[in-house]
DNA sequence: TGCCTTGAGTAAAACGTTTTAATGCGCGAC
DNA sequence: GTCGCGCATTAAAACGTTTTACTCAAGGCA
């Protein structure tokens, strides 16, 4: 009668086998102490023979360590999973699950939902990434009640945490001047209404210089919930109300895409009558006819640099409050 | 002095609090056995005032589940990454990371490397959704050996495991009565090297057809891993040799690409002298241009399915072997 | 009244690992 | 010869939950 039937084995049966105890079966396994060669190859024997595989829940609460980060957005779903579900939080977090591999570690996906609690009750993990959070963002407020490393990409608003830079400044500024140079005189910009960084420096940077250029701003307030039919309706009454606007910026892609269909509606031709840039290069920009100028923001790049920040703070190393992520370029489409 | 001072609140903090025991708060917390009204609410305010939190890896290495599914495909990333990264895994992943959450459920997105063992070695899974494996594939392998439940999307090749039925016979006919529908005569295959199940029956329906037409099949092979520039090179094989061809259905989109660079750089036109159709509606169909003929096949729908079924199995309730997923539908566009 | 059931509660066991403190042993230095 | 040291090894503790087996009191029923 084999004492293992029906149980998986365990380290204490490997022990046996080996005629060892636990502990050394534990030193052989994590190579913390030494084993010796003879002890050792007898263990993994051992291993072999029983087909024994770690319970990783045990190690995981003895250790206090999940080999797990998280990746997660505050964004409405709506903005954030957009078209076929795609977008920025999915690049990312494809880039972000191949290089944590790099750190033995798993990636678990954050879907964006109504209530954060929820999406996060049963997520145990080391650290988290969190994609442009909100001021008083509740995935921030939960993590850090729970103690959460955490790494941020874009630039928090309140708190102070360790952030990858996405260069909100220069990308407003490339779009800017491209639809200036294009020909451009009234520039409306459409942005999300949720208190977020980037559309706060995306504001200042429109404001600054349609001053500078003597062009009186126009900005449109569209909440990201509304998604692309908010900014829909928001740019029929734009365009009705300032019918000479001959340059539009969407903060969101999803906002380009409603744009996109107003200009349409309206018969306005995109780009002779009006161009339209957008700042995330995805689906959206790539799908719609024309295509939509928008600016490559190297999102894979980031996340690379995110993840191994995020293993350094697990690790206890000292990270820089600010990183500069790679410079965003710019990718000329037919809309403008 | 505070004895709870540095450590994180424990059930065990909780119970002193609410002066009653472990096994309480336990039942409490989970709901599994009755406790008084005024009992619980003492419970609830100890939680409170703690700020408790529970452990989940403790909670996980007691009740061996992990509330924790996970996503992965063996398709190199040459093919299932893509350009952008994203793709088939991730719009799967996506829509299956918010289903799972009605499960109270995480999703582990598992990337698509070279190595299987070593991007499962720090996931721990109550249960498995594999995207289209191929014959002996390394991840069912390892996960029957590790015993978790799995779901596959796309049809299993030698084992036996419930499935999701994504019509590969069906789509490969959508596909072809496309082209000849819009005249092209001479139709190459090009198809993936690795045993699926979906290339076979491509395959067959490819060659049942042209028989049938009384069209000489022609069906070029090119490694997945070769990707985008291996059917580039096929290509240009292919248009130099059979000079006549008037209709390329790729099978994976990353093929479309390579297939699309070739025909421009040997100068033919598409659709006029070539038309191009490609099975995933992906990225890379959308911006192409002319963009590309695919088919969508409804993932997010496919995945919620799958994740049910999933769960279904873990709950230990019987489920069919073989679901049928959504009809796919065809999208035409410029390339046909 | 006596017996059985039910419901709330408890103490202790159990889950499988890593870590700690202790042990024994061989070996070089004194 | 003995002391001290380093090394491989071990037995047992510890991690924080859930589950088990048990107690006790209250209440229904014959």
């Amino acid at each position: 009668m084999d004492s293992t039937a029906g149980r998986r084995p365990t380290v204490k049966d490997v022990a046996r086998i080996a005629g060892v105890s636990q502990g050394t079966v534990s030193n052989a396994l994590s190579g913390m102490r030494g084993v010796d060669p003879e002890t050792r190859q007898r263990i993994d024997q051992a291993i072999a023979t029983l087909g024994y595989i770690p319970n990783l829940a045990a190690r995981r609460m003895r250790t206090g360590r999940t080999n797990t980060i998280a990746v997660m957005t505050s964004m409405p779903a709506a903005v954030s999973a957009g078209s076929s579900r795609l977008g920025f939080l999915m690049e990312i977090a494809a880039s972000a699950a191949i290089h944590a591999l790099d750190y033995n570690s798993a990636l678990v996906l954050v879907p964006p939902v109504a209530d954060p609690a929820v999406a996060l009750r049963h997520v145990a993990m080391d650290g988290a990434i969190v994609i442009e959070p909100q001021t008083d963002d509740a995935f921030l407020l939960l993590l850090k009640r729970r103690g959460v490393p955490v790494v941020v990409i874009g630039q928090p608003a309140s708190v102070d945490l360790p952030w990858v830079d996405m260069h909100y400044y220069r990308t407003a500024e490339m779009l800017l001047a491209h639809l200036l140079t294009q020909g451009a005189r009234r520039i409306a910009l459409i942005v999300g209404t949720s208190s977020r960084v980037s559309h706060h420096v995306t504001l200042e940077r429109y404001e600054s210089w349609m001053l500078l250029e003597g062009i009186p701003p126009c900005v449109i307030y569209v909440p990201e919930a509304d998604g692309e039919d908010g900014s829909y309706r928001a740019t029929l009454d734009l365009l009705r109300s300032n019918p000479d606007i001959d340059g539009i910026f969407a903060s969101i892609d999803a906002f380009a895409s409603g744009v996109m269909r107003a200009l349409r509606d309206m018969g306005r031709a995109v780009p002779s009558d009006v161009r339209v840039v957008t700042r995330y290069n995805g689906l959206r920009a790539r799908e719609e006819r024309p295509a939509l100028t928008a600016v490559d923001l190297h999102l894979d790049q980031i996340a690379a640099l995110a993840t191994r920040l995020l293993m350094d703070l697990i690790a206890g190393r000292e990270i820089e409050r600010i990183t500069a992520g790679p410079i965003p370029s710019l990718v000329v489409r037919g809309s403008s």
